[in-house]
DNA sequence: AGTGGCTAACCAACCGATCGGTCTATTGAG
DNA sequence: CTCAATAGACCGATCGGTTGGTTAGCCACT
C-alpha cells in the first residue's frame, strides 16, 4: 500500500503504523495490518520491534518531534501574532491536505488511551503540555507588545486555543469539510484582538478582507 | 460489577456497555467484558442483541436522547445567556462528578469511528449537528436582546463553543483536573460578551466575583 | 384444580477467525 | 564464513458469534 521505496523496513513500518493509527486508532490497528501495509512479514516486524506497543510508542515519539518543531518554526515570525497566525494556517493546511481524514494523532490517542494505557498517555500529556506552553509564551509576547488583548491570562488563553483546535479538527473530520476548523481559527483570532476603546459592535466580523493570512480557498460545499 | 438490581438484563447490558465504551471506546470493549460487567452469560447477550455493534448503536441512541434533553432543559432559562451559562455549568458538573474519567461519549466515538464505521458516525454527526443548532439558536436569541455581541455569526460561534467544550473535556480528562474545561468555559463566556463602547482592557478577567454562575469549588491541585 | 404445551429468557459449550507474539530456517551482503 | 535481516509456520488466547438445551411462568383445556 504505502510501501515507499528507498525507505528502510523499520521506517516503512513506522510510516504504515502512523497512517493506520491516525485513521483507526492504535487499538483497532492490528500487527498484520501494519505488516501488510508496509509489505513486510511477521518475522521481520518483530525483529525490528519487540511488541506492537513499542512500535506505537516510536510512532508517537517521532510525530512529537515533528509536531513540536513545526510549532517552533511557525511561531518564529516577525511578530507574536503573525507567528500564531502562521501556526493556524499550517495546521489548517495540513488537515486540508489529508482531506480531513484521520485527524490529529494527539487528540485521537488522547481519547483512545488516556483512561487505559499509561505509557501512551504519558507522551500525549507531554505533547499537550509543551504545545500549550509554546502558545502561552507567544501570547504573553503578543500581550507585551500590544498585539493581543491583555485582560486574559495567557495560560488559559493558550489552553483554550489548543482545545478549540482539537475540537475544530474533530468537527471538520466528522463533516469532511474545512468549515468548522476554519471557523474556530477565525474566532480565535477575533478573541485575541485587543479591545479597542471606541470600537462598536456590528462590523467586526471579517473587517479587512485584504490582510488575512489564513488562506481561504473557497469550499465546494456548505 | 455494575450489576444493579431491579433492572432488566437488557438494561444492564446497555448500562455496562455505556460505562465501558466511555472509558475504553467501543472497539476495545469486548462482548465478554460487557457480559461480565452486566452479570450475564454469552447466550443471554446475543438473545437481547443480534450483534455487538447493534448494542453499541442502542447505547448511542439512548445517550443521544438523554443529552439532547439535557441541552433543551438547560437552555430553557430566563434569558438566552443564562441558558448557555446553565448548560456550561451542567456539563462541567457532569464531568467533575465522574472525576474526568471517560470523557464525552460523542467526542470519543467521533474520533474512534468517523473514518471507519459509518453507522456509528451517522449518529454522532447527527448529535453534533443538533447540539450546534440548539446553541446557535440560543446565541441568536441572545444577540437579539443584546446579551451577546452581535458582530459574530451565531453558527460559527456555536461551532466554536462545541469545539472548545470537546477540546476542554479532552484536556481535563488528560490532566484529571477541572482546570482546562473550566478555563475554556470561562473564556467562552468572555467571548460572548458584547463589546462595551468605552471598555478598556486590563480589568476584564474575573471582574465581578459575586455574580458567577459557573460553580467554582476550589481544586486541590494546580 | 391439575396438567400439558408454549415461549421468553437464560445458560454454557463450542465454532472459525484473528489476535499479539515465538521460533526455526533461509537469505544475502560484507 | 558470518550475521543482520527476512520469511512464514506455528502458538495459546481471545475475538464475535452460534447452537442445543434448560429453565420458569403463563395459558388453554379437561
Amino acid at each position: 500500500m504505502s510501501m515507499k521505496v528507498g525507505q528502510t523496513t523499520r521506517d516503512r513500518l513506522i510510516d504504515a503504523s502512523y497512517q493506520l493509527a491516525r485513521r483507526q486508532g492504535f487499538n483497532r490497528t492490528s500487527v498484520s495490518e501494519v505488516m501488510k501495509a508496509a509489505g513486510v512479514t511477521k518475522g521481520s516486524f518483530f525483529f525490528h520491534f519487540p511488541s506492537k506497543e513499542s512500535l506505537g510508542l516510536v510512532v508517537l515519539k517521532r510525530d512529537r518531534e515533528e509536531f513540536l518543531t513545526m510549532i517552533d518554526a511557525s511561531l518564529a515570525a516577525a511578530t507574536p501574532l503573525q507567528g500564531i497566525e502562521r501556526f493556524f494556517a499550517k495546521a489548517l493546511k495540513k488537515h486540508r491536505e489529508t482531506g480531513f481524514i484521520g485527524g490529529c494523532l494527539w487528540g485521537n490517542t488522547a481519547l483512545e488511551m488516556c483512561d487505559s494505557n499509561s505509557s501512551f498517555t504519558e507522551i500525549v500529556v507531554g505533547v499537550f503540555k509543551e504545545w500549550t506552553a509554546k502558545m502561552s509564551k507567544a501570547i504573553r509576547a503578543g500581550q507585551a507588545c500590544g498585539q493581543i488583548r491583555r485582560d486574559l491570562p495567557p495560560e488559559v488563553l493558550a489552553q483554550m486555543i489548543v482545545a478549540s483546535i482539537e475540537g475544530g479538527i474533530m468537527l471538520s473530520r466528522l463533516a469532511k469539510k474545512a468549515g468548522p476548523l476554519k471557523g474556530c481559527l477565525k474566532m480565535l483570532m477575533t478573541l485575541l484582538q485587543p479591545i479597542a476603546m471606541g470600537r462598536s459592535p456590528g462590523e467586526q466580523w471579517m473587517p479587512e478582507s485584504k490582510q488575512r493570512s489564513i488562506p481561504h480557498r473557497q469550499e465546494k460545499s456548505e
